[in-house]
DNA sequence: CGTATCCATCGATGAATGTCGATGGATTTA
DNA sequence: TAAATCCATCGACATTCATCGATGGATACG
């Protein structure tokens, strides 16, 4: 009898042939690579980590100031958020005040959870 | 009496006078821009899909087989999976067996149970 | 009105990245 | 031992991307 149960990869495998991988569906992984690829900057994360933190939405002028980069720099970043529909803007006289996306996906909403937290 | 509480922007705002952000700690932002890199692209993440689902360690030559790219290529995305710290391989023969990493940060393992589900 | 501030967009540039062919080490089989 | 298979690494190439300066529209202030 066996005291430890040994978790055991094939031992017979035939030169030149493959197995199939699981089933992966390409419209969710292209989904998947699109919203990993909007978060994976550190620009994006900071600001993404201080909306999350923040009480309230935050004017762009504050990242411009805060992240130590050029205004179009700040605005490329925050448009890619929002392409990504993970932030919001309002208008607010010449101000514009970004905040997180108000209706996101639970799903979306529990991954930031877990990665910003 | 307001019967609505209503989230107000900042009425007031100082031309040319800008607010601080939530400070947010840049070893952090550095190890999860890191982790997010691993995760933006289709390939890789088909990739961890698979062993997410798979009941064991699946063989290189079985992505090389599956995912219509050249070996090399397929070298080279488990090579970052596992530089990320996803990911663990194991010798059998002339064959290479990759399985998520047993090791796995709970935090991390919490992120793809969101991200893969 | 004229001026100043805020911000999105455009074009350019350098760096990072995905992909491939070629190569060589490791291992098994004949 | 010779041949064949598997796989990591290297070098090259094209694409993507982050960053910036310049520009112009929108808004507010004097």
């Amino acid at each position: 009898m066996d005291l430890v149960a040994v978790k055991q990869l094939p031992v017979i495998r035939e030169r030149g042939v493959c197995c199939a991988l699981p089933a992966v569906s390409d419209a969710w992984v292209e989904d998947r690579a699109e919203l990993m690829k909007a978060l994976a900057d550190p620009t994006r994360l900071r600001m993404l980590a201080s909306l999350w933190n923040a009480p309230g939405p935050i004017c762009i002028c504050d990242f411009t100031a805060g992240l130590g980069l050029t205004q179009p720099t700040i605005s490329h970043h925050m448009a890619k958020l929002k392409d990504a529909g993970l932030v919001e803007s309002h208008k607010r006289g010449i101000w514009i005040y970004y905040a997180l996306r108000d209706k996101l996906p639970t799903e979306t909403r529990e991954l930031l959870s877990k990665l910003l937290a």
